[in-house]
DNA sequence: CCTACATCCTCTAGTGACTAGAGGATCAAG
DNA sequence: CTTGATCCTCTAGTCACTAGAGGATGTAGG
């Protein structure tokens, strides 16, 4: 089966370089994959797929031990609810303020693609979008 | 009238510290303010703005250069609708992908808060709703 | 079996985007 | 007119990669 796969087919399947996914495996992000004889990792599909979130989620804007702690709750669905609970709840917060700011952008955006096709970009808000409207959601709460 | 505010004030209102408003300015994403007598740096209201817009836009995993591009959009309203549009446009998509994204782990880690509060959390997908389904989402076109 | 070339290994160093600190000038309060 | 906060520039450090040197191993063709 092909469930034990060398790190430059990872690589091609993940988007992520190799030496990247070294450097995660040196953070502690990834396990350290089983080797084979000749001291080459090798990864299986979970590995694949922890890999493909880690990027999803850099791409998200998440910081490294954001993404930890929401891999803490993928490894140990049995932990304590307390703990659990607290750090699924903070970052939902943190993820209902990106969502928020993006879909203001998002809007701004279309708004001017809109435009364009008419022929002129009236005016464009894009900071102003960003630039205060969503700063009340810091303070909101 | 305080259309003139010195660094410190600026980092306080923005929340961005007062080198990295320096380094801003340094690479380029921040013009650089008029300068007092004892040549300190004075910032307007647009200034302040802007930073705002940096600083939210980071957060939300932007890289500078797209910055750069989002702000020339800004600056320049009446610029040559094709190019405007294009930049626009491809924004769009990439903006749209992050809010399916953060929509899809939103919705995985608030399964995880119900479950959690109704006393265990039975299994965790937080990786695999980031993992793969939303993996579809660059390869569909 | 042997060459050739890709892929792997480790290790060191460079990049982008900050962030902290040294050393010194300037301002505002008492 | 001193004291403490804030500013200046400049250099160096951090985080999250990314590239490259130098060498071992794997796979394919002759």
């Amino acid at each position: 089966m092909s469930s034990s796969v060398p790190i430059g087919t990872v690589s091609r399947e993940t988007g992520i370089k190799v030496p990247t996914i070294r450097y995660y495996e040196e953070v502690g992000l990834l396990p350290s994959p089983a080797r084979t004889d000749s001291n080459r990792r090798s990864y299986d599909a979970a590995a694949v797929q922890r890999l493909r979130f880690i990027r999803h989620a850099r791409e998200l804007g998440f910081e490294v031990e954001a993404i930890r702690q929401l891999l803490t709750l993928s490894d140990q669905p049995d932990r304590s609810c307390a703990e659990v609970d607290g750090i699924a709840r903070s970052h939902l917060k943190e993820i209902d303020e990106k969502i928020a700011r993006l879909t203001a952008l998002r809007q701004e955006v279309q708004r001017m693609v809109d435009e364009g096709a008419h022929g002129r970009v009236a005016e464009c808000r894009v900071i102003e979008v960003l630039g205060d409207h969503t700063a009340c959601l810091h303070d909101a709460h």
